[in-house]
DNA sequence: AATTCGGGGGG
DNA sequence: CCCCCAGAATT
């Protein structure tokens, strides 16, 4: 039996229901990739819930305004999925009445959809015959077939693609990538897969030779930076704070927070004071000074971590304009300031 | 070709 | 502490 026919038989004994299978709407297939990149099922699945509670369409999300598509993304992490998701919303609808495209070649075009995503679309909306290759794949076809070739980079894409796409069930691609991804992920897991009851134990080279504990060869990411973050957070009498949108690129982009002073190194209370001393706003007023947590919160990203310290201000009268506490739930945050958030209890 | 985007969970 | 996760975009 060839490869993709075992895939395919055991994924029909082993199938799982979620709410984006047994359908080809192709918003909810699209809108699940999109939540489904980076991310577990277990996490995103919730996720995927309440988008479509939101948003039953595609013309709902294109209405909608980015900050609720972020509010709502919030927690989830790599936001600029949420960005663009919202972006290739509005662009559809425009452009082509509310209806993706049909093809890889022209999906790849859209924002947000890379390679992976366009395959996923393409064979499970439309059954075109295009391999998908995420992490489940390459680990199924780097075990199986013994290819030491690492798999984040360039040549790994192009060996593991083409080898995806060779054995590809042309008849049913779309059933097809479900099962190898499905496989991927339960079968053969990361660590510790049971061998014994795998369907493929007689073939699989890594098996064979005992390097599935080895493969796939990754190679290794640098190690993360570390950040120092102050966070100002005014407490006025009438009950009001201050949140500020960070608008560059980088990480948290169109997110809200308080007011950020980072410093090169780790910060104590008389540092901090100098650093307020500058803020010509602050001058003239009259506030208390606090720190939150005596010891740093570090907040791991996978290449910054960051070593955070809240400072309450108290102040009779916010400088300029703020918000009421009670609005603070309005905003998309960060986890790490949502965290505060409910810890400080306003 | 490398780096940068988040956050949760497993071992 | 390490690793991984239904990857994409930017540098």
């Amino acid at each position: 039996m060839s490869v993709a026919k075992t895939l395919t038989y055991w994924y029909s004994i082993n199938k799982r229901d979620f709410p984006w299978r047994n359908t080809s709407d192709s918003y909810k297939i699209w809108l699940s990739e999109i939540i489904l990149q980076q991310t577990q099922i277990k996490q995103g699945l919730p996720y995927y819930e309440a988008f479509i509670s939101h948003f039953p369409t595609i013309f709902d999300l294109a209405k909608a305004k980015e900050s609720d598509v972020l509010k709502l993304w919030q927690g989830l992490g790599y936001y600029s999925r949420a960005r663009n998701l919202h972006a290739t919303a509005k662009y559809v609808v425009e452009n082509f009445n509310g209806h993706f495209p049909n093809t890889y070649k022209e999906l790849i075009k859209l924002k947000g959809i890379g390679d992976y995503t366009a395959s996923a679309i393409a064979s499970i909306c439309f059954n075109e015959q295009t391999a998908v290759l995420d992490g489940n794949v390459y680990r199924f076809l780097s075990r199986y077939y013994g290819i030491d070739t690492p798999i984040n980079t360039t040549t790994g894409f192009k060996t593991f693609k083409t080898l995806a796409q060779d054995i590809l069930d042309k008849d049913n691609p779309a059933e097809h990538n479900q099962a190898i991804m499905d496989f991927g992920s339960r079968q053969c897991s990361p660590s510790s897969p049971d061998c014994s009851i795998c369907p493929f134990n007689k073939t699989c080279v890594a098996f064979r030779e005992g390097l599935v504990s080895t493969l796939p060869i990754k190679l290794k990411a640098k190690k993360p930076v570390k950040k120092y973050f102050n966070f100002l957070v005014f407490v006025s009498d009438s009950g009001e704070t201050i949140l500020e949108k960070r608008k560059e690129k980088g990480i948290w982009k169109n997110l809200y927070q308080f007011p950020l002073i980072e410093t090169e190194k780790d910060t104590d209370l008389n540092m901090l004071k100098s650093k307020l001393k500058a803020f010509t706003l602050l001058k003239d007023l009259d506030y208390e000074l606090t720190l939150f947590n005596d010891k740093n919160i570090v907040h791991k990203l996978s290449h910054q971590h960051l070593h955070t310290k809240f400072w309450i201000i108290s102040i009779k009268k916010l400088p300029n304009s703020g918000i009421p506490l009670n609005r603070i739930r309005d905003f998309a945050v960060p986890v790490l300031i949502e965290k505060f958030i409910e810890d400080f209890n306003f």
